[in-house]
DNA sequence: GAATGTCCTTGATATAGATCAAGTGACCCC
DNA sequence: GGGGTCACTTGATCTATATCAAGGACATTC
């Protein structure tokens, strides 16, 4: 499937859809992540003469934002959902290289081809730019052009974080570094502090953590006996968050 | 012992002080790696003018260029040998997160606090920057911002790579997958083709790839009996460069 | 409401790589 | 020349995690 048919699927959960985003000229200006983005460099004048170059999509789960390998065509904003960033190997295996939430940026690379597939885990809303636009506009924006690199920069020390995570630690710092990881960033976009949502599965935690699925719901598992957190239905509750991070951490 | 304290040894070895680089105003011009490095960037002119804001430096084995933790001052660009980029944890264990040749630069985060150790294992050539300048000087120059960009993404890459390499490969296709890398790292710089000189030791590789010293070794040492390459005195000699190739890859 | 598929969990067993231990050779310093 | 250190290698053993296997909960489809 070319890149071109990622489906636009319109659903109930769809904010772009249900709530003010719509609304002609004021998409950005009431976009509740404009300050956490890349959007953040540029005053709402602008925002407002640029706003026609994004296109506000929304994706159902399952659906596919990036393909690698294709030649790109597109970056994102992602504004609400979670993302699945996933590589493939020459022998089928998968890793999974992040999850994108709200106010993150599929993108970044701006190498020729996409070097990563991006799919929707849950419902999610982004603005979607051609690339050559969003290039355009680096161009003509100095401090959108600072921004960018200062979150690609955030993004090369994650990275680095994540290597120390997957080459120093055990199964159970792993999940630990995981979860606290995720419940940070969740709490910057909707300050969640305990209950935490996990919109991806423990197959997909194992095949970002290097572990397998069976490891890391065993490790979950031993962490419920353990009284550092509940499980949910749709998640962690965490009760010792801060041991968890100390394992995480050491 | 404080940033400002990395030592300034001079040697031998050092081409700064033997060779063309400290013939005052062509520097840069005669800078054999100017071309690989972010200062392709820059017109000759540009460089010229700003040749004063870099002051060549020369560092011995063993000694540092920056210190993980400490305030960032300095960037580099470095212009020969090896430098082990190292994180260090609460519990004292050692994450290598890259060795830098020469075309890097270091400090490409930015962050206001250094965020790894950066340790010559080689003597090694470094112009440095107050940082600084080095900001005032990409904002300046827009196109040196866009080649740091580009620099940046790179590094972002490679660091998802080296996440996949971490997640879904065994002790050998790790092994495989660094010799192959630093193989063509090197062949970018001085058309080494076979004979790869390792300046890091089996432990740094170890720390570098997630695996033990003596791991490390004993894959080397399959990797010899194989055929696949000879360990030399001072590296490897690659013999079946293909067959690493894709036992990396895949 | 039966059949199917996916996700999660738990148990039993296997194994890749860690750990522990020992030896060699090169180099440096006194 | 002797003692020390360091890098590397190899062998023996241990263990954390993978693998294999099975069952339960839940949602989806017919």
């Amino acid at each position: 499937m070319p890149q071109g048919d990622t489906r636009l699927v319109l659903h109930d959960n769809c904010p772009v859809v249900q709530g003010v985003a719509l609304v002609g000229g004021h998409r950005c200006k009431n976009c509740h992540m404009r300050m956490q983005s890349v959007c953040s460099a540029l005053q709402l004048e602008e925002l407002f003469e640029n706003e026609h170059l994004s296109k506000p999509l929304c994706f159902a789960p399952k659906s596919a934002l990036l393909r690698e390998g294709v030649k790109r065509e597109s970056v994102y904003t992602i504004t609400a959902g979670v993302v699945r960033l996933s590589r493939t190997l020459p022998d089928g295996q998968r890793q999974i290289v992040g999850f994108a939430l709200a106010g993150d940026f599929l993108g970044l690379e701006l190498t020729e081809h996409v070097n990563f597939s991006a799919e929707a885990i849950t419902p999610v809303n982004a603005c979607q730019f051609r690339l050559k636009d969003f290039a355009e506009l680096l161009r003509a924006k100095p401090n959108l052009m600072r921004r960018f690199q200062e979150i690609t920069s955030i993004e090369l020390v994650h990275a680095q974080d994540q290597m120390v995570i997957m080459g120093r630690k055990n199964a159970a710092g792993k999940v630990a570094a995981f979860l606290i990881s995720l419940r940070d960033r969740l709490a910057k976009i909707e300050h969640v502090v305990v209950n935490v949502p996990l919109a991806m599965t423990r197959t997909d935690i194992g095949d970002y953590l290097g572990l397998t699925v069976e490891t890391v719901s065993r490790t979950m598992s031993k962490f419920a006996r353990e009284k550092m957190l509940v499980i949910t239905p749709d998640g962690v509750r965490l009760l010792e968050p801060n041991q968890l991070r100390i394992m995480g951490e050491q």
